[in-house]
RNA sequence: GUGGGUAUGGCACAGUUGGUUAGCGCGCCAGAUUGUGGCUCUGGAGGUCGUGGGUUCGAAUCCCACUAUCCACCCCA
């Protein structure tokens, strides 16, 4: 028996209604906002990848799925949705368009980690990105998209954080203050903090270890240490979002693994998880080969919507729905069930047949099963009469029509 | 990559200090007056007890390895 690769998952059933479901209302939103669909190949030149995300990173560093195909091309499938997005902008020139360009994909993804609560190595990632402006309007309608796609689907308790790096500049003072600041305890930090400092100095602000959280308890903010232009631009975001009326708190600690990323960074966060997680990220059209041009996104996962929505509701369950069941008995009425299921069905009506030539007894079961609001019987005596026992299941009762005006009844009684 | 838990029919589980044909519930199939469901009753199908080794007269039960899964760290959606 073949299984399924680590990581990896079959969605069937009840489940895959529920992503129809948000799919569907992720793409009306989208459409409400003006962005449009992009749908870009699973796999990318992993050059793109490389520079795009960034070198330093674990996700290029250790999770990307990297392969080489006959030509000797090392390509590699996306572990996150920006920068297909960002090179097919670039490569179809649409910064020739109107800005600004907004976009929007739903697509499988690939991180070859280790699996635990919330974290696939295929999932899939419902994301959007904005081109084309450097006004802090355009931040606060990214993160104003997803605010209303997770009030739409109906999540509670999740927080928006609100967090600024700062332009490059700005950023690479905060590291050096943040540095001296931490360089002077260095030795009694963990472990991890020790390599976080090197790599990645402000993840050491949220470590866990007590020890770590007493030297870091009266550490400089980021905030403090933006310039003019920076806590301008981030001060417009939250009177924006304000004025909006989305709630959202100030979370100096929030960093973003991601390399691209300037001045805003956001994150929706549900029992310490991460559902959403976005941010201007000002440098990398450049960085891929575009021009200067502004841009802010986010990235959603559509399996962690999906948990924090069981958790809240209670796993999803299927009622299965037919408006017919045209059951039957002998070969005579085998035919006829499925040519009139056929012809119903033709009709847009909900119908369906016996096709495991069951028992009339075990075609009811499967009526009743399927969650058929209607069933006929067709046999010998039905065909010779020309009339059969329309059944509402609900109720038990029957009415004797006419074989032929059975669609146009059904037509009627279904609404269609 | 690191640490811990788990692995028994489609699903959720039980299996006592290792002992004969491995159980229960749900689901599935069939029957309970010959052509009618939901309730009930009866019967049935379905498991090399994750895989491979080892200990033993004998292993689902003990030991080792591997794999998968769950949870956590790292990191992230």
């Amino acid at each position: 028996m073949i299984q399924l690769v680590k990581g990896t998952k079959d969605i069937y059933g009840a489940e895959v209604k529920a992503w129809q479901e948000i799919e569907g209302k992720m793409r009306r939103i989208c459409e409400t906002f003006g962005i449009g669909e992009i749908r870009t190949p699973a796999f990318e030149f992993t050059e793109l990848f490389a520079r795009g995300v960034g070198e330093t990173t674990d996700i290029v560093q250790k999770e990307m799925y990297t392969f080489t195909d006959d030509g000797d091309r090392s390509l590699t499938l996306r572990p996150e949705g920006t920068a297909g997005a960002v090179r097919a902008y670039i490569e179809h020139g649409m910064h020739n368009q109107a800005q600004p360009t907004k976009l929007y994909y739903i697509s499988p993804t690939f991180r070859c980690e280790n699996t635990q609560a919330g974290r696939q190595r295929q999932f899939h990632q419902f994301g959007i990105e904005m081109l084309g402006s450097y006004s802090a309007a355009q931040d606060a309608e990214v993160i104003s998209v997803a605010t209303a796609l997770l009030e739409e689907m109906g999540v509670e308790g999740v927080e928006l954080c609100i967090n600024s790096l700062g332009c490059p500049e700005c950023r690479a003072r905060y590291n050096k203050t943040l540095k001296e600041f931490i360089g002077q305890n260095l030795d009694k930090l963990c472990p991890t903090c020790k390599e976080r400092f090197e790599k990645n100095p402000l993840r050491v602000l949220d470590c866990k270890e007590e020890s770590c959280q007493k030297i870091v308890a009266n550490a400089p903010s980021v905030l403090d240490c933006l310039d003019e232009e920076c806590t301008t631009h981030f001060q417009k975001v939250q009177d924006i979002l304000t004025e909006n009326g989305i709630a959202f708190t100030i979370d100096p600690k929030i960093v973003r693994g991601l390399d691209y990323y300037t001045r805003t960074v956001f994150e929706f966060v549900s029992n310490g998880l991460t559902v959403c997680g976005g941010g201007r990220y000002d440098n990398l059209v450049e960085e891929v080969g575009g021009k200067p041009t502004g841009a802010v996104g986010f990235g959603l996962g559509i399996e962690r919507l999906i948990m924090i929505l069981e958790r809240q509701n209670g796993a999803i369950t299927e009622t299965p729905e037919r408006d017919v069941y045209i059951g039957s008995m002998g070969e005579a009425g085998l035919l006829k069930a499925q040519a009139l299921a056929y012809q119903l069905r033709k009709a847009g009506i909900k119908a369906d047949c016996d096709t495991v030539e069951r028992s009339v007894k075990a075609q009811m079961k499967y009526a009743n099963k399927i969650g058929a609001r209607y069933s006929v019987i067709l046999g010998d005596s039905e065909l010779e009469s020309g009339r059969v026992e329309l059944k509402e299941m609900a109720t038990s009762e029957k009415s004797e029509v006419a074989l032929a005006d059975l669609l146009d009844i059904l037509k009627e009684k279904c609404g269609k």
